[in-house]
DNA sequence: TCAATAAATGACTATGGGTCATTTATTATA
DNA sequence: TATAATAAATGACCCATAGTCATTTATTGA
């Protein structure tokens, strides 16, 4: 009769309608700020009720993180529905992932959030912690198609696996992703500025290290 | 009369004590299960006195992190004193980070903790946030000092300044040492075993793709 | 109309960071 | 040595916040 589909789309309604209410709070105070009391108020439901729609509150924070990922790998899709060399599309994904950053900061505290979740905790899972791994799986495996395409096309090397050099670009642009959200985000972290370095030219020099390497090469082959 | 002076040292070592209690606590259960009521204990003080020699509990974590930077430190300037080209010394560089994060990865969790730390927190400033900082300027430093060589001694191109150079070379390093950190430290992070990529291999492929660079140069200058 | 079931509530507990009036120990002084 | 002054230490207490649960309210089916 319907009656129980009905009211899963309500529930689900009403989870999102919990979940707006923490992201707007996420938004205007930060995570650390962030207090189920609050995000209660916020929704206009009881406490209680919270906890009927998300087991704690990592699994509210795993909600918010959900919508993060997802957010990141429409992007990261657009990138890769564009034209261009795959090397080309390797360094829009990067520039990307560098906007995302800048454009939606707590978006991106809500995943590092995610990365510092220590080990599957006491039994009780989150099925949220499901949904972003696998978005996040889904963004990587973008990274994988554009140096694909690269390799394809002759831009860039095939010295090693597309998955390999894909896991090595991920973690180096997550690396320099993260000193530029510390230089935007901490007052405390001076480090560009201390070496004159604009964050413009950051990705620049990071991708042009990148593609051609550091190291003097000796002559010639 | 030098009483002042001996109560001095007599502070100090106690503060110490108290370091202890709280890095062995740290050791054994992590960072997040770390309460201040424990450390009391442990340490075989009140919980009062704790407050007399740290300013609140994020004083007591840097307090532990300037140790983690400190061993840190020691290891850079250890690499610093043996020989071979600066790019080798890089290299060493980098294996000495990875080596640590794996030897000490709850002191490196320290540092994490440094990172997200947030912006100056309502005046009472930290005085161990100071050390920690000027700590990681000269692990920065000895960064910059393997890269000048390199450059001196010809096995590092010149095309950007060695402070720049050396900027990204630490953050692509963090980010290949997070992704090791969570390999071994979380249950849930999959990524290497999916990609059928050894722990081991992951620094060479990322010291050889920043050395000779992923992109195919057309072929010749 | 009335059970039966589902949903919502908010007072309550537990934990842990941080405080402070009081007590205890140490030092300087007579 | 006795005593006042100062420093150090204490732990009961406060408060914010995550999480629970007996009770109440709303919805559904007969």
């Amino acid at each position: 009769m319907g009656v129980i589909e009905r009211r899963e789309r309500e529930k689900e309604r009403k989870r999102n309608t919990m979940l707006d209410a923490a992201e707007s709070i996420l938004m205007d105070r930060g995570l650390e700020h962030l207090s189920m009391d609050d995000v209660a108020e916020k929704a206009e439901v009881s406490k209680g009720s919270l906890y009927l729609y998300f087991q704690n509150k990592n699994d509210l924070v795993l909600g918010i993180c959900y919508r993060a990922t997802h957010l990141l790998n429409e992007s990261f899709r657009s990138v890769l529905n564009s034209n261009g060399s795959g090397l080309s599309l390797v360094r829009e994904l990067g520039k990307t992932y560098l906007h995302y950053v800048k454009n939606h900061p707590q978006y991106y505290s809500s995943m590092k959030f995610l990365d510092n979740l220590h080990s599957t905790r006491e039994g009780t899972e989150s099925e949220y912690l499901q949904l972003c791994t696998q978005n996040r799986q889904e963004g990587f495996r973008l990274m994988v198609e554009a140096i694909q395409r690269g390799m394809d096309d002759g831009s860039i090397k095939q010295e090693l696996p597309a998955e390999q050099l894909a896991l090595l670009f991920w973690s180096t642009s997550h690396g320099v992703v993260t000193i530029s959200y510390m230089h935007q985000n901490y007052e405390h972290f001076k480090l560009l500025d201390r070496i004159g370095m604009k964050e413009e030219d950051m990705f620049d020099a990071y991708m042009h290290i990148l593609s051609h390497g550091f190291a003097q090469e000796p002559k010639e082959s």
